[in-house]
DNA sequence: TTTCACCTACCAAGTGATAGATAGATTATT
DNA sequence: AATAATCTATCTATCACTTGGTAGGTGAAA
């Protein structure tokens, strides 16, 4: 695979990321992607056959890019309470500063048309974010597993709950207060 | 207004808010509608000019029927807790237990696609749940508003990201362990 | 006779997807 | 080294279909 394929591809999935982001599943058009890296939309086809194969690919990534930017739960060095706080920090500069929904919760919100591959990336994100959570919670109370795994539930759903309300009020403040419980003295 | 009238534009408004609930605002159209109502498009355009007309009805109705069904949170005879689990066993049986997200949080993920009157309706439909769940909260310690305010956010965002969870994930275990947290004792 | 609630018949724009062509680069064969 | 075959990434052109919305007509009720 050249350069230029992998550079095409990957714009071609930076714009389709940041249409998904503004308006969800139904709200990313071949044609729109192809104006915007340049293109012709047949030649988006050309790298990702169906709208669900981008979609996928979309997903796949950003988990990817998110993984990889996770601290080591298990970092001695760090203090969970840390992690913590950072997690919710970068949502908001990511997310919530941006007057915008996550990926996830867009294409959540989408579910029912969604293709397969692409609720199943969707699902596996997920998960990814909450067994990292469960980790990081258990740094608390190593020997208290099934106590983290609904930490980490209730923590990820506070998150993006607080997301919704202020998206569908367009007041900022509701994000600190909805997480004020989670944030804690740190280092 | 006749009552045919009425009748028509509550079986529009109905097929439209259950459309809306399973893909959000782009995923009702005139036809679908007009197709289900037993009419044709043109005549749901009679009914609401525009598609911003049809949605903003739809949540304007929510919200009234969504109060409607709300006790008075000031009622001596009702224990809060009670109440707080109503509302929670009520956004359960609705949304949750139909593999489905909120009218509410299907239209905040529209949010820059919404026109005015939409989104207007929206964030009305927040503020309604907010002020009623302070209320309740202020049962608890009736001098402390401003911490019954802030309870009532993390409450709504803990239902809220419960549900983006189920629906995500596919697993509704999520639900409960999320909420669990606001469960508490009641009569 | 006017109003109501519906109709038929459109329109322009946009959708995902496909067929087939082409210029240039890469690889295989002579 | 020269030629032939193949592959790559793009193009043009088009398809069948859906979208929100409109113009103008029709029969029944007020």
């Amino acid at each position: 695979m050249t350069i230029d394929k992998v550079d095409t591809k990957n714009k071609i999935q930076d714009v389709a990321e940041r249409l998904i982001v503004q308006g969800g599943y139904g709200a990313f058009s071949f044609r729109d992607i192809a104006e915007e890296v340049g293109i012709k939309s047949a030649s988006v086809h050309y790298h990702y056959p169906t709208k669900g194969d981008l979609a996928a690919a979309v997903m796949v990534r950003y988990t990817e890019v998110f993984s990889r930017r996770l601290p080591d739960p298990n970092d001695e060095t760090l203090n969970p309470n840390t992690m913590l706080n950072g997690f919710i920090d970068g949502f908001k500069a990511k997310i919530v500063d941006h007057h915008n929904m996550s990926l996830c919760t867009m294409l959540t919100a989408d579910k029912h048309r969604l293709p397969e591959a692409v609720s199943t990336a969707l699902a596996d994100f997920y998960q990814v974010k909450l067994e990292w959570l469960t980790q990081v919670f258990m740094r608390f109370e190593p020997s208290l597993e099934d106590q983290a795994k609904i930490q980490s539930i209730q923590f990820l759903a506070a998150l993006h709950g607080a997301s919704v309300l202020v998206q569908a009020t367009d007041n900022a403040e509701f994000f600190e207060k909805a997480m004020s419980c989670w944030r804690k003295a740190h280092i």
